[in-house]
DNA sequence: ACATTTAGTTAACAGTGTTAGCAAAAGTAT
DNA sequence: ATACTTTTGCTAACACTGTTAACTAAATGT
């Protein structure tokens, strides 16, 4: 009875490869161009099998945005190996953020477009969890080290995201792009906010 | 020859009433439900008097994104003459930001939504720079007033900026719109901001 | 061999932005 | 007042968009 395995092999192919053109597309001209008509010509199938495997466009778009908060915890988990050192391993974490955006530019549009699929929250989306998650334990790790465990790391994490996204949306408003490493002002920014978590007062 | 003033007053008339029928169905139903034909009927007009007045849908946000700008500019300026000392107003622009932010969601959006009509980079929208401009000079008076004024003002100024919206893109994603006033994670920020603007080192 | 499920199709609906071509109204000149 | 010109606005269409109902043909189960 292995054909109904072999069918749902055949399926998933079929998902995976409306998932890989619709990412061509995307890279090539821009979330802009992805119609269902454009990815339905490329998997060289009819229009309706799309709705087979995505409840409809925004379904699509959802998957991106947990595929690049997947992809952004990985990266940042897999910097973190290279580092010893609380400090150090935050510092990596905001280098390894900057870098996703600069080098995904355009997943990170997708992900902070103002087009979030609308009644879920951020708390309802899983991989936003446990991106956030793995930031709150590397804040949490420098904390402690230094004692200040007191502290509400929820909001130091918060703090500490909205550092990262701030200075990266006002760069992408620039039109320039985002520079490949992180600029002067990113890392003064990031220092200072290491500076709140180390120090008491 | 009163007669050209009169149309040129009618067609200003026509433009205006395009601009407040486009808010109203943005403030009931949101940017999404937006489109021409919603206009023209709104307007009681056909639709393709609508592209006397804008060249397309994007010069329509395009108008938006500068009016949100120059309504930005505007209560930042206001707020700043019920205050004195400049650490104060830097205070108060902060809060204005946030509480335009907060009670015009909608047009913040569309302000700082990845939509950001194409070819124009942000030093050519002369609504933007002003609105960096005015918050260039508040940061300017802090610094000077402390003799600060070696440090590099723009870079100090993007950092601000970046602070500002950074906080309100993250609230923003939570879904449950932004609080009325300025969270306590937001105003500790910003006075750590003012902190490194004042103390030398 | 027959019935049933499933995979995939065509064709349509209702909506979008945009524009070419035309009619009517308004203004100008004789 | 008549003829001409410009302005103003409309109808109708084009080329798209997302989405779905209804159908065919193939694959599977009995």
């Amino acid at each position: 009875m292995g054909i109904s395995e072999r069918k749902a092999r055949q399926q998933e192919e079929l998902r995976q490869k409306i998932i890989q053109q619709s990412w061509s597309i995307i890279q090539k001209e821009g979330w802009q161009a992805l119609s269902i008509r454009r990815i339905a010509e490329a998997i060289e199938y009819s229009i309706p099998v799309i709705y087979k495997h995505f409840q409809n466009k925004e379904a699509i778009q959802e998957y991106f945005i947990k595929d690049g908060f997947d992809k952004l915890t990985v990266e940042m988990l897999r910097v973190q190996q290279a580092v010893v050192g609380s400090e150090a391993r935050l510092r990596q974490l905001a280098y390894a953020y900057w870098t996703f955006a600069a080098s995904h530019t355009e997943h990170y549009r997708i992900m902070f477009g103002l087009g979030m699929p609308a009644c879920e929250t951020v708390n309802s989306i899983s991989e936003i969890k446990q991106m956030s998650e793995t930031m709150y334990r590397v804040i949490e790790d420098v904390a402690i080290e230094y004692q200040n465990g007191h502290l509400d790391l929820h909001l130091k994490m918060k703090t500490f995201w909205s550092i990262l996204h701030g200075f990266i949306s006002i760069e992408l408003l620039s039109g320039n792009g985002i520079p490949d490493g992180p600029t002067p002002v990113f890392t003064d920014a990031i220092e200072s906010f290491m500076f709140t978590l180390i120090h008491k007062r």
